[in-house]
DNA sequence: ATCTCAGTCCTACTAAAGTATGATTTATAC
DNA sequence: GTATAAATCATACTTTAGTAGGACTGAGAT
């Protein structure tokens, strides 16, 4: 902000300097070659032709830019995001997760022993304590919840 | 186009009738106080300073504003949609369709008959004929196969 | 008029899923 | 050192899901 103010001052003190600079060359000029040749009112023209330059340029320098601001909605598929707190609230243990993933991509009690070189028993137990965790009757039904708690 | 053209240009013919306007009145006034009074310097500087203003009034008539432009890219999560074609392509019937959705929201195949007044042996029927549509061997791999081919 | 298809329903069967109960191991916490 | 919890496995059982094969109806298309 100070920055700003000290760099509009001196963009002033530059403008009066101009204006002095350019009233001196006008003067030497006048007296160089209009006085003797041309009317008074040719002289004035050109000043005011000079300084109406230096206005128009003067303006373009110090108008701050009018800020157009444009939302752009992008639509994108946002990945849904695990819910880990969720996670730990209902209780799913790690195992019980990655059963959970695999329950939900498909897979079978039997695909998912053979993967996890687990016996069938196991998957089984791990499946009933999903559901009751879940408050689940199927393993369809837990996968709705646990998609819709943003578990898996 | 036209029209902005000669909106422009009028605007160029009436900086000229202002310009000679006003130096008929700095002649004016220049008889009036100046020239008996002052030396032709302070009557020079009043020109320029005259002119300075309305070089920076003309500027801000005719340039077009300075626009920054701010784009804010906004995120929205858009609701898959509904593949109507790849329904038809994979030859799901209107009556398969709803079974597939309830199946997907985790209703038994008791739950889905009670629900749709029919008997379990219709929706049995119903099931199989969607395994066999989308190529799975279980409901949890077909609901996957639905969604990702967004039919539900 | 007949053909096709979606939708309905059935029986009888097999396969898979889910329940109940109990047991063992291992690591971590108190 | 002993609870505690996660992970493992097992048997016996019930329930649900899925298969096979057939049959009937009604609406539209050819």
């Amino acid at each position: 902000m100070q920055k700003l103010l000290s760099s509009k001052y001196s963009s002033y003190i530059l403008y009066g300097a101009s204006l002095a600079a350019l009233l001196l060359l006008m003067r030497y000029l006048e007296i160089k070659f209009l006085i003797y040749k041309n009317s008074i009112d040719i002289y004035i023209g050109f000043i005011a032709l000079i300084f109406t330059s230096l206005g128009v340029w003067l303006a373009m320098k110090l108008t701050t830019p009018k800020v157009k601001t444009i939302i752009i909605e992008k639509e994108i598929v946002v990945p849904t995001e695990i819910d880990t707190n969720m996670i730990e609230k209902v209780g799913i243990s790690k195992r019980e997760l990655e059963i959970l993933n695999l329950m939900s991509k498909g897979k079978s009690n039997q695909e998912i022993c053979d993967e996890l070189f687990i016996s069938l028993s196991t998957v089984k137990t791990h499946v009933s304590n999903i559901l009751i965790k879940l408050d689940a009757k199927r393993r369809t039904q837990a996968i709705e919840i646990a998609k819709s708690k943003r578990l898996i």
